[in-house]
DNA sequence: ACCTGAACACCGTTCAAGT
DNA sequence: ACCTGAACACCGTTCAAGT
């Protein structure tokens, strides 16, 4: 180890374009995407905001960029591989990384120019597919209903008020002024099963997924 | 008809909560979520911004009227009728109302604060589902995938960078510069399928909501 | 080559005031 | 009750300057 104090001190290090990717990461993932500016990120770099542009041109630059970093979290799956096992591989490993980075959820789709890693991602999914025997017809369907369900699936998770643990207090907030007559299927779906100790909305992704990946494997792959 | 001039000079009628978020829908909808500030809505409205916060608490409470009333547009299914093709309606609903309101998909499910409308939208769905026989917890897997799928291929197409007209002329202007050697799969995929004339990605809504609901049916409802 | 300081044209929002 | 004007504490970004 040529030098002990290389993680503490690179406040000090000059600053690169991945430095600064990683800090805006790091500022999103413990103050959320509102709390990222040019501003609060030079702040953190301990630096003047206009030394950032020096390393990227604008903020969207930024953002396309942590885009990537964040889509070369994901697993990618291995051409030549079972086609069920590494989708449900990626598609599980997608739920995660988006779960550590829930402010990139809103992100990851609605970015125009993709990265490197983002390009890798489809490129592997696809050639998995082809592999597999997927004609380009039933890859470009597969890709899409899977693609839609994952991320919607993370965008709805990442925007619940609530997780497993705190359901219980959620509930009884909700309830106390909830117009229970107006809504009496939402009542008991809530009532009844969503804020039932056990349930955990994220096993529907498990559902889900193997509602779609069953449904891929009975149709034809030409 | 008592006054024939009601459209037109509403410029000039009282503010009211309605009249705000409808200009707030209209300003989104022709300059983009990004042109929709407090200032610029005032100015539509032909009003300082400060008469605004008369009417919504502040700019969130806009977000959350906004995301109602777009809930609103929505068919809801009828509790009762035939649960496919009454989640089918809805579904082809909510995709084309997503459509007419892009920057919305963003917004739909990251709000925190749920309206009448929304709430109702969830009851009508709910109420079909559980009046077609199926568990609360057949329900809430059917409702997860269903509603991923939907906003997921909502979130898809709002980013798309081309639609089925314009497709050749970016397939170009990607495919000059485009590493080919690095990602063959993609290449295929882009220049054998997606750019091809008559590719439209639209369609494949259609078959993802088929084999999402095929999968519902196949399942036992208990 | 890399960073800084001051400024510009924006934001959402508060507060005190007008009618 | 409803709207306004001026101000505050923020934004992203340009431009000219420093080392």
């Amino acid at each position: 180890m040529p030098t002990r104090s290389a993680p503490t001190d690179d406040r000090r290090a000059p600053l690169t374009r991945e430095r600064v990717l990683r800090a805006a990461i790091d500022l999103a993932d413990t103050a959320g995407l509102g709390a990222l500016t040019m501003r609060s990120l030079a702040q953190a770099l301990e630096v003047q905001p206009m030394a950032l542009y020096h390393h990227l041109p604008n903020k969207d630059a930024i953002l396309d960029g942590v885009v990537d970093l964040v889509f070369g979290e994901i697993d990618r799956p291995e051409p030549g591989g079972a086609w069920r096992e590494e989708l449900e591989r990626r598609a599980r490993s997608a739920r995660r990384v988006l779960g550590r980075h829930p402010w990139a959820v809103v992100l990851l789709e609605s970015r125009r120019s993709p990265g490197p890693a983002t390009l890798q991602s489809h490129e592997a999914v696809l050639a998995t597919l082809r592999a597999a025997g997927f004609s380009v017809a039933m890859a470009a369907h597969a890709y899409a209903v899977l693609d839609a369900f994952v991320y919607g699936f993370a965008v709805q998770e990442a925007s619940l008020p609530f997780n497993a643990d705190t359901a219980p207090e959620v509930a009884a907030a909700m309830m106390r002024d909830f117009p229970v007559d107006a809504y009496p299927a939402l009542t008991e779906f809530a009532t009844e099963h969503v804020f039932r100790p056990g349930y955990d909305f994220g096993d529907e992704f498990e559902y889900g997924l193997d509602l779609i990946l069953d449904g891929l494997e009975r149709v034809p792959l030409a």
